[in-house]
DNA sequence: TAGGCGGTTTCATTATTCGAAACTTGATTT
DNA sequence: AAATCAAGTTTCGAATAATGAAACCGCCTA
């Protein structure tokens, strides 16, 4: 009933303008974006006025470009607080980095992809957005898969359906096939790992986090290089990856009505 | 010629809508919406269904809950990249957390408040999202004083006509006139400082961010307690505080046209 | 000063949204 | 078990907002 996927309406219009706008990657001119864009002149030039005095959108007149605009950015914030369980996971994730000295990833899935919530990273100091928020391939990362193998099928189905297996690296499932035969493997083990599939030389462990019931609320994993560890030795912090990811399950399932807990973090100024 | 402020069209119900769930802090449910709503309930059901499936909201089935979806994040993501000057001055503002060894912020102007951008703490390790992305007064924080000093004057008389002028401390500015008698002060020092006016024990000390035509970028604060630093001790950073918020209005103004860089940042599995 | 190129505005047409009310569903009460 | 109730979902004519072709504006260039 009814069909799915894209634009509905105006609203679903002007969101497509937010992506264009944010892939662009820099302050974009208004006949740049028009020239990529299916809309006449004037319905796009409403598009862009209707989310600049929303906010959403930014206008340097002096240059006369548009940006992402800030209210995304609060907005944001209270998505990552709110709706995700970035911040349940929080202290979880930064166990596991301690213990392991490796770095660590929270990632759920949006659409076909996975994005990045939360990272953690022993050695170098934390970057800010420029990693939460990140988004990746599902079919050649650790986490990816590791979601991917506890979805149902029909939700497997469309996200294969929309993967592009292009092979980054010599060991990337470049397949259908292959990728369903390793999710079948990570659906028996528990956990899955990225073997260079993505990047020269990067290598994962990563484990879903479920509900009590199953379903899958996002997943973890601990990266490495091969010049630190082997496969093997990464295997070995299994059971770690397992037990945290538990742990965030567990913690999730706990906070059904957090009954609105006042906020009083510190501010600023 | 117009008339501005508030919603337009559809988009702007849209948004709001997505105000109106962020504000909750957490998962809602729709009839918890709809009573806070000036919609009719088929009218607020549709707007829920069409940012529910547009990735603007997440929907949990099993609750019945509505929370802000994952696409938030990552337009964030992209938001606080390309639009902000965030990815900008970062390299300066951990400079001057690591030189004074205390916290600094970066911020904007989000409509009458103050939106940290980016934050330093030189001591305990940077909470992600949980800062940036926040909101705070404009009227008694440094940054936000140190940026309405600059301002022209219809900006300045519409962000004063929407505070609060609530009292946090002893020392908060609770009036227009004494809030403008300050401006004034911070315009011919160049800087300013919050004395306690926001949190008892915590001071400030910011500096506007400005093109060289003296548009308004942003702020920058280096935050302290009374018990590590006297104001007079604060004030003495003025010097760094200001060219420091120099050097990032020249990096600003160079990035005119930075030909779309490729993005080659390590992505993580 | 003519031409071109963003960017902005207009306006009759068309498609969407509106919103009151009816209807479902599932839980709670009698 | 029937009745009640609240939350959520669907319907449909009327009202409104979005559409998009074309004209317009202002600035830069030739």
């Amino acid at each position: 009933m009814a069909e799915r996927q894209a634009g509905d309406g105006t609203v679903g219009k002007a969101l497509e303008v937010l992506d264009m706008v944010a892939a662009f990657e820099r302050p974009v001119r208004f006949s740049e974006v028009l020239e990529g864009s299916p809309y006449p002149k004037g319905t796009l030039y409403r598009l862009f006025q209707t989310l600049t005095n929303q906010g959403m959108l930014s206008y340097d007149p002096d240059r006369q470009t548009y940006g992402l605009g800030v209210r995304l950015v609060r907005l944001a914030h209270a998505a990552w607080q709110q709706s995700s369980l970035a911040p349940i996971a929080r202290t979880y994730v930064d166990a596991l980095s301690q213990i392991t000295g490796e770095t660590v990833h929270l990632a759920q899935f949006d659409h076909a992809q996975v994005l990045y919530l939360d990272k953690r990273n022993a050695l170098n100091p934390i970057e800010m957005y420029s990693q939460a928020g990140k988004v990746g391939p599902a079919y050649c990362t650790g986490v990816g898969k590791a979601m991917m193998a506890f979805l149902g099928e029909e939700e497997v189905a469309r996200i294969i359906s929309q993967q592009s297996f292009h092979r980054f690296t010599d060991h990337t499932l470049t397949s259908e096939a292959e990728l369903r035969a390793d999710l079948a493997d990570i659906r028996t083990k528990g956990f899955g790992m990225d073997r260079e599939e993505h990047e020269p030389g990067i290598i994962c462990i990563a484990a879903p986090i479920l509900t009590p019931r199953g379903r899958v609320l996002g997943g973890l994993s601990i990266t490495s290089t091969t010049a630190q560890k082997s496969l093997a030795e990464l295997e070995a912090l299994a059971p770690q990856v397992l037990a945290t990811a538990q742990d965030i399950a567990v913690e999730a399932q706990n906070w059904r009505f957090p009954d609105q807990a006042t906020d009083t973090t510190r501010t600023g100024t």
